[in-house]
DNA sequence: TCCATTTTTGAGCGGTTGCTCAAAAAATCC
DNA sequence: GGATTTTTTGAGCAACCGCTCAAAAATGGA
């Protein structure tokens, strides 16, 4: 009973999720959001109940999506250096991005203002803490396997692995150079060891 | 002739600079910064011509410091090892401020919205590649005196250094561990050889 | 003292922000 | 075919944004 909702919400929730990716909470106006959504404002606010909560479900869904490719990028038999050098590849194209260099929503949401906001910031860290967790075990296994010598931390290493990305991506704003990045990456990995 | 001006620039400048090194360019609203600055709007279009101007004016100011405060850290008979160690001791004391662990006025605004203004993205670019420099300049004196294996690349360590210290920051929104932090740069700093 | 020059004052403009709400429209039930 | 429930519509609100501008106030020179 009652009127059928006429937009599909996982596709404005998805087109919302651009425009917060590629502009950022604070700068992604309700009316360009709803323009994308392609809906009116009452219809907005009777299914999401704030900019802020469409920003929250937004994050969630890039999150999924996130933790899958995640997944897939690392499950094959490849050996873990290689594997951690598609990830970089992976990280290199988003930011190479002819149309739009946007980088990762949740690195970016790292770095912006709306972290301050309670909410947002207990998102975006699980999501970090998770993907740091998932670095440490996949560096603890190749260990094991002994693809990667057993004097390399596994824990310290994920973090730098994390932090060094962030750096990265923030930087490459000023001058991405695509052969410098992956000269300074690769370097930057066989330090580490790995 | 004419009537003296009743406000101190500099005094009112150093005021703007800390309001927008707190909280952004975006963030920083004119209202606030002229209740800081403690002058009324007329003035302040008077002096300044607009809000971004000031904003490019509190960067050079800061910038100034910056440079100034490198160099000081640097102009020491002690080991190279042990100079870059007090400089990340530095950015630690900047970031565990209880009052207000507000980073580096510069590099925050790298992973700003502003830098999306061409105006700000050459002063903030050109601020960071001249810190970039002056750390391969001293890379490089430390290899030649010794202090630094010579299979270290100063222009690459350099260009990693100011990429871990961007996501470092960053990162230590999220959770800013004081003995972590230091455990962790001291492991990535031995990785690098420096 | 009057004029020229500069700074200060503060009202207020046009635009944008996120958001509310009452009414209309479309669906299902009895 | 009402009654009920849900969604859509779109006008419009209060607050804030950066900024303009004419008038008043304060200075120095003639």
């Amino acid at each position: 009973m009652g009127r059928t909702k006429e937009f599909r919400e996982g596709a404005a929730l998805t087109k919302a999720m651009h425009v917060f990716w590629e502009k950022g909470y604070d700068n992604s106006s309700l009316k360009e959001l709803l323009d994308e959504m392609g809906i009116l404002n009452g219809s907005f606010y009777h299914a999401y109940r704030s900019k802020k909560n469409l920003f929250l479900a937004a994050l969630k869904f890039y999150e999924d999506d996130f933790a899958k490719k995640r997944c897939e990028l690392f499950n094959s038999d490849l050996e873990f250096k290689i594997r951690v050098r598609y990830l970089f590849t992976h990280v290199f194209n988003r930011q190479n991005d002819a149309v739009c260099p946007r980088g990762c929503f949740l690195f970016n949401s790292v770095s912006s203002e709306s972290i301050k906001d309670l909410d947002i910031y207990k998102l975006v860290q699980h999501a970090i803490e998770e993907f740091e967790g998932f670095l440490e075990v996949e560096i603890r296994k190749a260990v094991q396997k002994g693809e990667v010598a057993a004097e390399v931390d596994p824990k310290i290493t994920a973090a730098l692995l994390i932090a060094y990305m962030q750096g990265m991506m923030n930087l490459s704003v000023l001058n991405y150079d695509d052969v410098k990045f992956r000269k300074q990456t690769e370097y930057f990995l066989t330090s580490l060891g790995i």
